[in-house]
DNA sequence: CGTAATGATTGCTG
DNA sequence: CAGCAATCATTACG
């Protein structure tokens, strides 16, 4: 248009018209009257002013100016304005025709709706709508696997920002230019037949051709998601240690249930669901720990310890009021306390079972109970775990709850010195391995209560 | 940088 | 197919 514009300026310049009146349009036929009935006239002026078209080239700039000025006062101008327009009009339309309407760009729809499912398009603050943050966002604590996200959100925010910069300065610029080129156009109109439709469908291609710009956004944006998802992914696939507070629930778990460490389906779910992560992760975790605690047994007691004694303490803050009920039966029971296998015990929760018993030895040995045999308990309690070597069906929550106590006791009453050669340490594993006949015993790390675990088991 | 820790994989077994 | 045992590969740490 500008061209257009400066080679109109140009053509107008430097011409010499073929010596007629029109110097300001002072020549021209009077603008009114005998419009109708004046055919040969009217001719007359059209064939002038088309003459004064095709000689313009030759004109001088005054000159041109001056015929210029001429031809907009023409009382012509407007009834050739428009017939001209309309010639432009049909054939524009016929040229165009067929790009005239733009079908919604599959291409464009691809993008759009990526984008839109990478949360990059979406509201501002939709967060990861991606799958990759489904699954924390469903765990509730989440905070194991949002630090893994975080990264991935941090760096899809940058990206939706910058492509939310982009996309507003390309608007911005459209419309900046739109209004410029439709300035500049109905300036024009008053010199060259532009109709309104003809600004119309410039502007309507001036915004196909940004739309089309803000396309190569919209995929170098999608681009980028990709390969920050692939990336992303990627960087999954390799090793990342789990939370702490995925390994501390874990590790709850494992030394809570030390005699017996296989946790069912569901309670593995419950541990994948509680650690943000998957289940075969936690059958690994526990295969892996299994095996380690196995083979060097001396290596996790401390760690048994802590875990024992927080399991222990947390139980007993919890389920403190559960006690005075339950006491209300078992003293009754001669043999009380350790024939909960026997269902003797129908407290409502290992847990329960947990804390009372752990409150029994911790608030002072067997004192608590009117035991016939205070003394017998700890026999009791290693025949309970060595039952494990028989059974792991009979009780093995019994059997759980019997490493807690234990681990709790060393706490609680005082053996932390014994930390290095815990007097539990084999626990149902020794002897011959108690989780799955495993030999290699504590043997190697046990110290002195080992063999003595072993006795008691074969009084049961 | 070396080493321990640790999650995952593989091959094998019952 | 779950679990064990060995091993790999990566990460954390001093």
């Amino acid at each position: 248009m500008m061209e257009e514009q400066a080679r109109i300026m140009q053509a107008l310049s430097g011409v010499t018209l073929a010596g007629h009146s029109v110097q300001g349009g002072m020549g021209l036929p009077p603008p009114h009257g005998h419009e109708g009935t004046d055919g040969d006239g009217r001719k007359q002026d059209i064939g002038d002013i088309l003459h004064q078209i095709m000689t313009i080239t030759d004109q001088s700039l005054d000159e041109a100016q001056a015929k210029k000025h001429g031809l907009n006062c023409h009382r012509m101008k407007p009834a050739l304005f428009s017939v001209l327009c309309e010639i432009k009009e049909k054939t524009g339309l016929s040229i165009r025709g067929a790009q005239e309407q733009d079908p919604p760009d599959p291409q464009l729809m691809r993008l759009d709706n990526m984008l839109l499912a990478e949360g990059v398009s979406g509201p501002e603050k939709g967060g990861g709508s991606a799958a990759a943050t489904a699954a924390a966002a469903a765990a509730g604590g989440g905070a194991d696997n949002s630090i893994e996200h975080s990264d991935y959100r941090a760096k899809l925010t940058q990206i939706r920002q910058i492509y939310h910069t982009e996309l507003e300065k390309y608007e911005q610029a459209c419309n900046e230019f739109t209004t410029h080129v439709m300035n500049l156009l109905r300036e024009q109109s008053r010199t060259r037949p532009i109709s309104p439709k003809e600004i119309e469908r410039m502007v309507g291609i001036i915004h196909r051709k940004f739309s089309s710009i803000q396309m190569q956004l919209k995929q170098s944006t999608c681009e980028a998601v990709m390969i920050l998802r692939s990336r992303f992914l990627d960087a999954r696939r390799k090793r990342r240690n789990f939370s702490k507070q995925a390994t501390e629930i874990l590790n709850e778990y494992f030394y809570s249930h030390l005699s017996n460490p296989y946790p069912s389906e569901e309670a593995k779910e419950e541990l994948a669901k509680k650690c943000s992560i998957t289940v075969s992760q936690v059958s690994n975790w526990f295969g892996n720990k299994r095996i380690r605690y196995k083979k060097n047994i001396g290596k996790f007691q401390e760690e048994a310890n802590l875990y024992a004694a927080k399991t222990a303490v947390t139980a007993t803050h919890a389920v403190a009021a559960a006690i005075h009920n339950s006491q209300a039966n078992s003293p009754t029971t001669p043999n009380s306390g350790f024939q909960m296998k026997d269902e003797e015990f129908q407290l409502d929760s290992a847990e329960s079972k947990n804390s009372l018993l752990t409150n029994m030895f911790t608030a002072g040995s067997s004192a608590s109970f009117s035991l016939p045999n205070s003394g017998d308990m700890f026999m009791s309690m290693q025949s309970l775990n060595g039952a494990s070597y028989q059974g792991a069906q009979v009780g093995t929550n019994v059997q759980s709850q019997g490493d807690t106590i234990h681990h709790a006791i060393s706490q609680t009453v005082g053996y932390n010195d014994g930390l290095r050669h815990p007097m539990y340490s084999p626990h149902s594993l020794n002897g011959n391995g108690g989780w799955h006949g495993a030999p290699t015993p504590s043997s190697v790390t046990s110290p002195n209560e080992g063999p003595g675990s072993v006795h008691s088991d074969t009084s049961n």
